[in-house]
Parts: structure tokens; sequence; C-alpha cells
DNA sequence: GAAACTTTGGGTAACGTTGCCCACTGACGG
DNA sequence: CCGTCAGTGGGCAACGTTACCCAAAGTTTC
């Protein structure tokens, strides 16, 4: 079933029927009801690998660092739901949480002719995201950088530690420590969105006059539990503890749970990203909501802008996070 | 950069580089290692759209109806690991929750000459999932059926409702509700994971001498949430709830802890999947096991096989669920 | 020592689609 | 009445890869 037996069968050339499937100029409306038809009738479709031979295959790749973090899931309805009205279809990658597998990944969409990316919150260097995104259109999603090659979306990190800071030194809270994911290489330290959230966390401390306590692990349910642990082995136990991600909050919870402290009773808890998670009942996290949905949309705006004009100059869109507060967070005994 | 340059490079014929980058019969060592240095030189890497011309893109596509349910992952991690080590890479489509979206999805995936398909939990028809499966090797994840088309991995859910009530009912609970995801096509009645749990909550129900009492909403936070709602609305409440999924239980935990009732002291509650989140010390979600992890692998390998022999007989593996009893049970008051 | 195989290499024609070109028609302006 | 032009339709050659064939040389078998 190819487009040759479409055109047969419809009495016109490939080439016509060709036209009618692209909506292309040079087919009159009686050729394109009569192709149209032809379509219909053989429940025709066209073959991606094919037209990726000559062109686009009308794919985008999107590519995120864990499925599990429920805040990710928020962006890719903001994708889905602004390509939903294209001829655009968007394919997910597996979680990669490192380098290595981000470059097999973004190589084998590449290799499978994707018309664009999004990356949200690549590793990768700078240097490979630029040379990648020469190959092919991207997006990249919490990297808080500029490029001439790539649009990106981010939001304002910074400031989103700043909120949590606030709260919690509003209420009363003078030592409040931090879990953030670590990131070793100094190039990307100014970059990477739990670097800069780490960052607004320091920089915020220090105008409130007091002294930041980090630790360092990674954004997962597992990195929360440990890097709560480490916190909990101090000789001084802080009165808060702000975590980098939702994700990360929850298994802070497990481990204050196992040690038998009482949130917030005994110890303040605050998250990011205001997953749906954090609102849930018994949980009732305190976190700060950097609109997911919105960042989705904006990312898919972005792709299909540069797709259709690869020379327009790059964008880089900033959006603002606010504070949620719930249940976790009340002022230290 | 193609496999003619390639050829040039090494200088051999573009057969001769072709018949080494697939493994193929006819190529000597010393030809071999010709062309993989001219590989490595120029960092070659082949098309996949013109590979899928030819035959194989070296892609495996896989649905889920939702991305947000934490199980799915775990599914998900077992078949990449398996595929890891194999030619090929998994490709995700974005969640598809009714008949319209899976049929959309599973087109594109068709489209893209998708070498196998990883349907999980697919709410299409038994006829259109034997056509997909003729057109493309299939497994089928979840659905209880036997086809002669597609090889199943399910997990035996008339056993992980039996053993949920009976952990409830040995506690001394009598009045145990279920909360299920609605089903209304009675041809699929028989066959969806979702149906055949709640049948097997009816009939251990039935077993004990207990009376079913069953709220259709459907498996999400928000499907939890109401279906809790409307049980709360009874005459006479209930003094236990088992959840079709744990996500279920996350929006249960949230209305019950809106209407002032606690958990297990007010009533107990019991989950399905035994997500990561079931285990959070706040949470401490009674669960069943159904070892995803065990069922992805097992996916990978029977549609690997199936790929390399299309005419092999088809499969069905299932597996057993083990229950995980946490803080969310206790005898009623 | 001839016939039959095996090994190694390469030539060629697809796979399904589209971009580029050209040809024809009828209409319009000078 | 001729030149120009928009509108319409189709021919053809790619795109990068591989399956199928054939040829030459070497190896075995009787």
């Amino acid at each position: 079933m190819t487009i040759v037996d479409v055109a047969r069968h419809a009495g016109v050339s490939t080439t016509a029927a060709s036209k009618v499937l692209r909506n292309a100029y040079g087919a009159s409306p009686a050729m394109r009801a009569k192709v149209q038809r032809a379509i219909e009738e053989l429940g025709y479709r066209p073959y991606a690998a094919a037209r990726g031979l000559r062109g686009q295959t009308y794919t985008i790749g999107v590519m995120l660092p864990d499925i599990r973090n429920p805040f990710f899931p928020e962006i890719l309805d903001g994708l889905t739901d602004t390509l939903r009205d294209t001829d655009y279809h968007v394919l997910l990658g597996p979680s990669c949480d490192n380098e290595k597998d981000e470059g097999k990944l973004t190589d084998a969409m590449v290799d499978r002719g994707m018309d664009g990316l999004v990356l949200i919150a690549p590793v990768m260097s700078k240097a490979r995201l630029e040379h990648l995104a020469k190959t092919i259109p991207t997006v990249v999603v919490g990297r808080h950088t500029r490029s001439s090659c790539y649009d990106t979306v981010t939001d304002d990190d910074t400031t989103g530690a700043a909120l949590v800071v606030d709260h919690l030194a509003d209420l009363g809270h003078r030592h409040i420590a931090h879990i953030e994911h670590h990131e070793s290489d100094p190039a990307r330290l100014a970059e990477m969105p739990n670097a800069v959230r780490a960052d607004g966390y320091r920089k915020a401390m220090h105008a409130r006059g007091l002294e930041p306590d980090i630790v360092s692990t990674t954004y997962t349910q597992e990195g929360g539990y440990l890097g709560a642990r480490q916190i909990l082995a101090r000789p001084e136990r802080p009165t808060a503890i702000f975590a980098g991600a939702d994700i990360v909050a929850m298994g802070v919870l497990t481990a204050l749970s196992e040690a038998g402290l009482s949130v917030p009773d005994d110890i303040s808890l605050a998250g990011y990203d205001n997953t749906s998670f954090a609102a849930l009942g018994p949980i009732s996290l305190t976190s700060v909501d950097q609109a997911g949905h919105h960042i989705g949309t904006a990312a898919a705006r972005l792709l299909l802008e540069r797709i259709a004009d690869r020379a327009r100059p790059t964008a880089r869109i900033t959006l603002s996070p606010t504070l949620v507060p719930r249940r976790t967070t009340a002022p230290p005994h």
C-alpha cells in the first residue's frame, strides 16, 4: 500500500498524489478531492521512513532525565497538547541520567531523522549541545544558558530557591539545610537548574545572614533518603530542610519517619516542582510551582518556530516560580 | 556522511561496508577490520530511515496508558535493561488513555517502521490488537487473553485481588469497598487487568461470604479522590478500601484526609502495584507487588524472539503477585 | 584431475517519498 | 494577434541502505 497505489487508484500521477498529501502547491480542488477519496478508500498511510529519506519525518524527540520524577509529565503534557493539532508526533526516549546515555539517546534520535528535539535538563556539555543543535532543531529546557544555536525555556531557579528560604526564615527558622543534586563539572555549575537552585539557596541564606548547609546527592527518592540520613547524623539537627525537588522530599519523608521525627513539629520540609504528590492529603508538601505545563507549551512553540525557520535568532524564555505553602512547613519549636 | 563515504575511505565496495555493518555473512576478518576503522575515523552512523526503507529500523515502540502512574516505569526499566545490549532502541509514545489516542499512536509507530511494539494495558479491541500484531511483532502486557497473533505477559490479577481481600478479611473487616477503573465494553470485561482485578475482588468477597461494594472511576489520582468521596457519602461507611492501583490509593488518601479520617484507625486502605510511593514513610501503603521489572524483561525477551521468528507459536507468560502489608491496614475498631 | 562446493568481494536494483524541472492549457494585457 | 503568465499535471532522479544476484578464486571430494 504505497503512494503509487493511491495514484493509480485515483487515476493521477504519483507526483500529484504527493502534492495532495503534503498540501503542496499545484493541485486543483478536483484533484485534491479525487486523491483524498482514493486515500480513504485504500486506507493509505504515508511511510515515515521514506519521507525521512527525502526530508521530514514529522517526529519530535523528547529526552528527560528521569521518568519517575512526577514533574516531567507536566512538561510533557504541555508539549503534546501543543503538538496535537500539528502533523508532528512526539516520541520519548527512556530516562537517561548521565552523559553517556544522553549521547546514545540523542544519537539514536538523530539517526532516526527526528525533525526536532526537546531536551529536558540535559547534563551534556554546552559544546555538545551546540553541536547537536547545529544538526537538528533543538530546544533546551532547564539549562540557564544563552546560545546562538538553540532556544531555551527555563524557570527562574534563583528566585524559586529564595522563595523557599524566605518562607522558612520568615517562619523563624535559622538553620535550614538544602539537599542538592550533585554537580561536579565547574563548567556546568552556572547552567544546571539544580546548581542554580543551590546557588540561589546560598545567596538567599547569606542575604538573611544565615549560614548555608548543603548536602549533595541526586534528585531522586533514593537521593532524598540518603541526604536526609546525612543531615540527621549531624551534631546539630537543622530545624528545616529544603529539598531541591519534590521527589527528593519524598525520600526525606521516609528517612524522617524512620528516625521517628514528625513533620512539621520536629522539622519543616519544603520541596520544589509542586508535583501532584506534593498536594496529596497525608503529605501536603510546601513546594515551589514552576508551571511545568507552560514550560512544555513554550518549548513546543519555540521548536515549531525553529523548524519553520532555522535561521531565526534564538529565543530564551524564562518563567517565574511561585511558592505553594502547605502543611510541612511551620515555625520551629 | 553515508555508507558510500565509508566504503570509499576503506577502499571497498558499499556492499562490503554494508555487510560489515550488519555482521552479515561474506566479509573476511581483514575486510571487517578495514571497514570498522573507516567507520571510526569518519564517525559514521547509519541512517535509520534509510534502513527502515529496506527493512529494519532497530526501534521498539512502547505504549503505556499513563506516564504518571509510577508502576509503569518499573516495566520500562525491565524493557530497557534487557534491550540495552542489543542494537535496538526503545521509544516511548506519550500517554494515551483512550482508544482513539491508542489508535493514533500505534498508527504513528507503524508509519515509523518500528520493528516491534510493546503495548502496556491497551484498551483497544482484541480484533484491532490482532490486526496490529499481524502487521508488526507485538507483545501485549496486562491483557488476560490468548491470541494466535501476539505474545502476552500478565500478572495474575485474580489472585492479587484475593490476596488483598483475604488480608483485610483476616484482619476482621467485613465491609470492604473496591475502587475500580471503569470498564464498559463487555467484550473486554474478561481481558482488562482492572476488570479482572475487580472480578477477583468480587469472587474473593463471595468466597468469604462478604458483600462486594464497587465504585467505578479511573486508575488515576483524581479517580481515587472521586471514588473515595462517593464511598464516604454512603449511609454506612466501609471499614476498608481496596484501591485498584497505588495511584488510586493516593487520591483516596487525599479524600480521607479532607474528611478528617485517619488511616488505618478510622479506615484501612490497600493499593495495588507496590510502587515506590507506597513504600514512602508517611504513606506506608499496603499493596500488591506484581514485579514490574520482571514483566518488562519478559516482554522484551518475547518481543526479540518474535522479531527473530515471526512464525513461532505465541507464548503467554503469567506472573504471580505477592502481598506487601504495611501500615495502612489494621483491624477495624 | 575434474566436478562440486565454499569463501570472498562487488554490481545492481529496489524500498516509498518528494524536490526539481518541464509541458501544456487557457486567460489576460498591450 | 502575439507574448506573458498563472494554474495545473506529470516525469525523473535522487535520498541511504540492503537483498539478491553473480564472478572469481580457493578448497574439498571422489
